[in-house]
RNA sequence: CGGGGCGUAGCUCAGUCUGGUAGAGCGCUACGUUUGGGACGUAGAAGUCGCAGGUUCGAAUCCUGUCGCCCCGACCA
């Protein structure tokens, strides 16, 4: 992308209405326009890193064993009805009606219509387990909007529902998905905890929340320093054996939100181990039982030929969300520094001296072997402003091309995360690069 | 939904108290000078002052209503 002809238009000034970091820095580099309280159009460069975002999640998820479906954003009321949810769920639901005058809604979840969807086709034993997930906008009319697309109306979400004959099953689809957030969250970059969350009515231990730390979180959070410790991609986990020793470990080490926070028990936490911070959460799941499976009439004929009930869980990523939050866990005074698995684009090429025929050609050179998954600045502006731009939108490499260097045949390459600068010929600063 | 605040140029804001023909900086356009961390000069374009009523000779300014947005709280992926 050449930013002489691309659509990214950063802002010098922040907008008064953004308090936080992730907000006041998507609105200066130019990836979200809001539209209305807690709606956004997201713009290109946004718009890339929620796709990247989303294709991790993806990958994990296939991964996992779960499969890709999509339901639609508008349900009838009749399908909200049949669970008692209609009436239950309040103000936060979006309610419309079609030109026959028909009660419709605009999704704030799809338990309801995924397992009148699955209840169609299921008929046997042998029909599940199954996992079934869509990556969709829904709405959710908060009361207060804020935070950017850390709390908006319209949000991106990742929902996933499993299907299991007993309890024994759902647990091990509750694992399934315990490890594959895990390894969705630390492929961004996130150190993400999984915390204990509320049950609501179901009861047991098959609820947590996963929490990333970021001074700005919006929730209190409690944890054993060995869980940030832990490195969630060292080794890739045997889908196919036995999770439970992982969720084990997880789950063996304090780790609550301020509302299951349980002091007696923190208490016993070393000193030198107990972090308290901020944090901001990212993922929830659980299991429900067959809360949904019953109201809704989804049974299945069992090898003994009786009728079972499917157990049921849901599982939860905030996926416009996590852009927040990937920014509020990276970045300085200057803008955003991306993590590499979802930068928008990998590398900047800035061409100091555009007309200098040693800066264009090396420019070009450079820009070439990236080319998507970079940007060259092209533009007619000064060193200083393409420096500004370059930190702001914050991808991950920036090849920064002078006279002066170019004079030589070699660039100056910076890595944004740290800081950290050198001067190398075009060959070396490609494959460093690559990595 | 309770409490508070704000709607004036693309952005950040002044002007409102005390009514008198619309302002600044940044950004944008043109030209010149600059050229490694958001340059400088000159000239220029750009605003139904959120909207609707009302008061007044005259309203961004006063009054009434209304819509929108932000912040704190309760609530929440």
């Amino acid at each position: 992308m050449r930013l002489s002809r691309a659509f990214l238009p950063t802002l010098k000034e922040t907008p008064a209405e953004a308090q936080i970091a992730s907000h006041r820095l998507m609105l200066r580099a130019g990836m979200i326009r809001q539209t209305s309280a807690g709606i956004y159009a997201w713009l290109p460069l946004g718009l890339r890193v929620l796709q990247k975002v989303a294709e991790i999640v993806r990958q994990e998820q296939d991964a996992a064993g779960a499969q890709e479906i999509l339901m639609p954003t508008i349900q009838t009321a009749d399908l909200w009805r049949q669970s008692g949810r209609y009436d239950a769920y309040g103000p936060e639901m979006l309610r419309l009606r079609d030109r026959h005058e028909r009660e419709m809604l605009f999704g704030p979840t799809n338990e309801e219509m995924v397992t009148d969807i699955f209840k169609s086709y299921a008929k046997s034993y042998r029909d599940l387990p199954r996992n079934l997930y869509h990556i969709q906008w829904k709405f959710r009319d908060e009361m207060r909007p804020r935070f950017g697309v850390m709390r908006g109306r319209e949000f991106l979400m990742k929902d996933a529902y499993s299907f299991d004959l007993d309890y024994e099953g759902a647990q091990r689809s509750y694992r399934q998905m315990f490890v594959a957030y895990l390894r969705t969250f630390a492929r961004m970059g996130l150190k993400a905890i999984p915390m204990q969350a509320d049950t609501g009515p179901i009861g047991g231990n098959l609820s947590h929340e996963f929490i990333v730390l970021a001074e700005t979180g919006e929730s209190q959070v409690y944890l054993h320093r060995d869980l940030l410790d832990f490195d969630v991609l060292a080794s890739a986990p045997d889908r196919q054996g036995d999770l439970a020793p992982i969720v084990d470990f997880w789950t063996s080490r304090y780790a609550a939100t301020d509302e299951k926070h349980d002091a007696a028990a923190w208490a016993r936490v070393p000193a030198e181990r107990q972090v308290s911070a901020r944090g901001i959460e990212v993922g929830h799941i659980f299991y429900f039982g067959t809360k949904y499976s019953a109201a809704m009439g989804l049974q299945v004929s069992g090898a003994d030929g009786k009728m079972v009930v499917p157990e049921m869980g849901s599982y939860g990523i905030g996926v416009s969300r996590l852009v927040g939050a990937l920014i509020e866990a990276n970045h300085d005074e200057a803008g955003i520094k991306w993590p590499d698995s979802v930068a928008p684009f990998r590398l900047a090429v800035l061409n100091l001296k555009r007309g200098d025929a040693g800066c264009d050609a090396l420019s070009e050179r450079i820009y070439a072997a990236f080319d998507p998954d970079a940007v060259l600045d092209d533009r007619e502006d000064r060193a200083g402003a393409k420096f500004a731009d370059a930190d702001l939108m914050g991808f991950p490499w920036q090849a920064i091309i002078g006279p002066r260097s170019a004079a030589a045949g070699r660039i100056e390459l910076k890595r944004r995360a740290t800081g950290e600068r050198a001067e190398l010929s075009v060959e070396d600063a490609i494959a460093r690069i690559r990595g």
